[in-house]
Order: structure tokens, then sequence, then C-alpha cells
DNA sequence: GGTATGATTGACT
DNA sequence: GTCAATCATACCA
């Protein structure tokens, strides 16, 4: 499937536009509960079109160690655009975004800061949602030790912020995120069901830099980067 | 074996 | 606004 085929499989988001939470709502619970006692996102949520899900995971509650956030930010990439990792192939790198949907893909950018992502779409094809910004919701006390740094809305509004805020490391590359692994994904609380997604092109990238697959909650105080408006 | 390049952040001008 | 840090990965010889 190619870029532009992913792309049209997809409703046009206006900038602002509400959107249905469909997804996220009908997504039902996967097995074992998260760590929160609260269910996580099932297999099936994560089994679709990684546009779909990107845009549905905007609202949903991220867990690790006893910390939790909203996402506020998310992108998506899929194998058959050259901005994702998996354009190349399948590599020792990419073996995780290959595997089945619901693990967590976390790799190092820049030497420097670990990554989270999302894996979706069957197991075979190469896609998942970059998590890259949370409003920070649990934990406070624990993210501003980790982060060293004072105020909510720079606790996790960034993609490396935010791992480090909860405590992710690349040791949770290839782990189970729907409720038996460490990190759990959580549907949305119900003042999130009606949250307004703009969408934007994605940040940091130097290819493919025109599909507009930035997703963010319209209005957050928490994006790693306001939304550019227009084009 | 060498080298260029990042899905970034924080410090600095 | 600019720029260094820092290293796994990919690619070329």
């Amino acid at each position: 499937m190619s870029a532009a085929e992913v792309a049209a499989a997809v409703p046009e988001l206006e900038d602002g536009a509400r959107v249905s939470v469909d997804g996220a709502a009908a997504a039902l619970p996967a097995g074992p509960a998260g760590a929160g006692g609260r269910p996580a996102l099932g297999p099936s949520f994560y089994d679709r079109p990684v546009l779909d899900v990107a845009r549905d995971l905007v609202g949903c509650v991220v867990l690790h160690a006893g910390c939790s956030g909203v996402i506020v930010e998310t992108e998506a990439y899929h194998e058959s655009e050259p901005a994702c990792h998996a354009y190349v192939g399948l590599t020792p790198r990419t073996r995780t975004l290959f595997g089945p949907p619901g693990r967590a893909y976390v790799y190092r950018s820049y030497g420097v800061h670990a990554l989270l992502n999302a894996v979706c779409e069957p197991e075979g094809t190469a896609a998942a949602v970059l998590i890259r910004a949370l409003e920070p919701l649990k934990g406070l006390a624990a993210m501003r030790a980790r982060r060293g740094v004072d105020r909510d809305r720079d606790l996790c509004s960034g993609p490396g912020k935010l791992t480090r805020a909860l405590g992710i490391g690349l040791e949770r590359n290839g782990s189970d995120l729907l409720g038996s692994g460490p990190i759990s994904i959580l549907p949305r609380p119900p003042a999130w069901r009606q949250v307004a997604i703009a969408c934007d092109t994605r940040i940091g990238i130097t290819r493919a830099v025109d599909l507009r697959w930035r997703f963010c909650a319209v209005g957050s105080r928490h994006l790693s980067r306001p939304v550019r408006r227009g084009a």
C-alpha cells in the first residue's frame, strides 16, 4: 500500500475539526487490566490504518511506573513513506515495527533520547505512532525529579522529554502495550471524549515533509510546538 | 574499516 | 535565532 493510498483511506481533517471518537470508544478492553485498574486499549485498536490510530490516540492515557499523562500530540509513520525507519525494509532495528500491533517501539534518537512509538497495522506491515507530547496526569513529583524542571508544561512537551519524565528507556522496546507489559495505554477519560484535533506536517524530518500526519489536541498548552495553520 | 545522518533537547546569542 | 552533545544505524569502500 502506498503512502497516498494510506492517506486516502482516512477522511480529511480540517484544522480544529471535531472528530468522532468511535475508534477509541469502540475498541474493546484487552484482557488484563492496566496498572491503574482500568483496562488498556486492546489489539483491535492498533490493528487498523496507522492514521486512524494516530488520530484516535490523542486524548488517551499513557501509564508507566506509576506516572501517567494524556496524549496531546502524535505522528504517524508507515513503511510506504521515506521518513519511516522501516522504509529500508526489515533490519534488526526495524524488527519491532514489522511485528504484531500493540507493542512499543522504542529507539534512540540523536544518540541521546529514547522515543516511544505504538506499533500498528497487521503483523508484517510496518507502521507506528510516535507519541510526541503528554499532559501530565499522575506522578508529577517523580516526573519533576527525573526531568529536573518544575513547570508542568515543560515535563512532557516533546518526545524525548516524555520518555525521560515517565522513566521509559530502550529496554522497553518490543514490550506489550495491551496491559501485560510495563507500559499501558488507556482509553480516553470522559473529559477527553470530545477533544478537537488538528492535523499538521510532521516535525524534525527531512523526507516526506508534506504529509500532514501530525495530530494535536486543539488548544493544548503541552504540545512540543504550536500547530501551524493553513497550507 | 570510515563516515554521514538523524522522528531532539537545552544552552546560549 | 544558532549550535553542540552523542551514538546507533545505514551505507560506502
